[in-house]
DNA sequence: CAACAACCTGACCTAAAAGTCAGATAGCCT
DNA sequence: AGGCTATCTGACTTTTAGGTCAGGTTGTTG
C-alpha cells in the first residue's frame, strides 16, 4: 500500500496550491507549506525533491483541466453553442480550481519561466486550433468579423478574473464568497456579451467575403 | 537644484517597475533594480528607505491613471458612448504603463497586501460610482438588463489583460510585441462584445434568456 | 519475528539577498 | 575659497529560507 505517499502527497499539494496561489512563487515558503499540510518541513522535501518541483506539479495539474476546456471546439457544433460551452467550462475552471487556476495566472504573468516546452505547445495548439475554427465560422458566413484572437483573449480575461482577482471581486460586490447564482451570472454575462457579440449584423450583408446564409 | 534627485528615483522607479513587473515583488532583487538603473545598490536606499518602499511608489504611481480612466462615467453621456470612451482609457493604460499595470494586478492577485485603506478605499468608491451608473442606465431603459457587476468585471479583465498576459498574447499571436493596429483591433473587439451585449433586445421585453442565431 | 524498506523529524548547514555604514566625492551657496 | 549638504560607493553585517542529514520510528513482507 502507497496509501501513505499518496495522502501526504496530496496533503502537501493541496497546501502548497494555496500557498502559492496566495503569495506566489517566490514569497511563499516552503516552512509555510509544511505547516498548511501538517507536517514538518522536511517531509515536504522528502516526497517532492525541491520548492520547484512542488511548483510544476501544481502548475501542471491545471494543465489537463485547461486543455479539456477547449473540448467544445473539438467537435463540430455551432459557434453559440460551442462558445457558450466553453465559457461555462472556463467559469468552472475558476470556481473549482481557483488556486491552481491562479497558479497559472501568476506564472503566464511573469513569462511562464516555469512552463516546459511540451505544455506550452499544447496550450498554444489548442488556442491556434481554437482561433482557426472561429476563423472558420466567419468565414462560413456563421458569425460575424470578430477578430478570433481578441475575442478568445477576451474569454480568457473575463472567466479567470474570478478566480485571479477574487480580491477585487469580493471587495467590490461586499460578498467573502460568491455563490452558485452569482457565478451563474457571472457566466450569464460574458456569454450574452460573447454571442450577441458574434452575431451577425443584418445591417451590412457584405463587405469582402461572400455571405453564406443559413 | 534637485534634478539629481530626481533625475535618479526616476531611474530607479522605471527600472523597478520593470523588475516587479516582469518578477513579482518577492523575487526581485533590489541588486537587479540598481544594476538596470545603472546605479549602486546603496544609491536604491538612499533614495528609497526599502525595497517595499520603492513597491509602494511604483504602485501608487498607477492609482490615478486607474481613477483617471473612469472619466467618462463622472460626466453625463450615453451608455455607448460612456462604455466606449472607458474602453479605450482602460487599453491605453495597459499600452501605455505596462509594467506599472502589471505590478497593479499582481498585487490584486495577492490580496492587494500593499495597497493602503485610502488606495481601496478611492478605487472602490470609483468602481462603486461606475457599477450604479450602469445600473441607473438599465433602469432608466438606456441600456438591457446587464449585471452591472459582471460587466464591469469582464471590461477590466478584458482591457487588462493585455499588459497581464503580454507573454501569452505574444505567444498565440506569434508577435513579440503588438503594434498600434493591434491595439486598435483590441478596443474594437471588446467595444463591439460590450456595445452589442448591452444593447436593448427588441426580441423579448423580458426574460433574461438570450436567443442564437445560426 | 526478523530484516528490509518506507517514512518521519529535530537540528543543522549554507547561500542569497536585504539592508547598513564609514568614508569619499561632488555640487552649491555666501 | 571655504564649508556645508547632498550624493555616492565598496565592503560589510544580518536575516531568512531553501535544503540536508543522521538517526529514529513505523509498516511490510517472507
Amino acid at each position: 500500500m502507497t496509501s501513505i505517499r499518496e495522502r501526504n502527497r496530496e496533503l502537501i499539494l493541496r497546501a502548497a496550491s494555496e500557498e502559492f496561489a496566495d503569495k506566489g512563487f517566490a514569497a511563499s515558503k516552503t516552512s509555510d507549506i509544511a505547516a498548511k499540510a501538517g507536517v514538518p518541513k522536511p517531509n515536504v522535501y522528502y516526497y517532492f525533491k525541491s520548492k520547484e518541483n512542488l511548483y510544476r506539479e501544481v502548475l501542471e495539474s491545471i494543465i489537463e483541466p485547461l486543455l479539456e476546456a477547449s473540448a467544445p471546439f473539438n467537435q463540430p457544433g455551432k459557434p453559440a453553442d460551442v462558445l457558450r460551452a466553453y465559457i461555462r467550462s472556463k467559469i468552472r475552471i475558476s470556481r473549482e480550481l481557483p488556486f491552481a487556476s491562479k497558479v497559472f495566472a501568476s506564472e503566464i504573468m511573469h513569462g511562464a519561466p516555469h512552463l516546459s516546452a511540451d505544455q506550452t505547445a499544447q496550450l498554444n495548439a489548442q488556442a491556434k486550433h481554437n482561433i482557426s475554427c472561429i476563423q472558420g465560422w466567419i468565414d462560413q458566413g456563421l458569425m460575424a468579423k470578430v477578430d478570433p484572437h481578441h475575442l478568445l483573449f477576451s474569454i480568457w480575461a473575463a472567466t479567470q478574473t474570478y478566480a485571479d482577482f477574487d480580491w477585487q471581486i469580493s471587495t467590490v460586490t461586499g460578498k467573502a464568497n460568491l455563490d452558485e447564482a452569482d457565478y451563474e451570472a457571472a457566466a450569464q454575462t460574458i456569454i450574452r456579451l460573447v454571442i450577441k457579440g458574434c452575431e451577425i449584423d443584418e445591417t451590412q450583408p457584405s463587405a469582402s467575403e461572400q455571405v453564406t446564409n443559413t
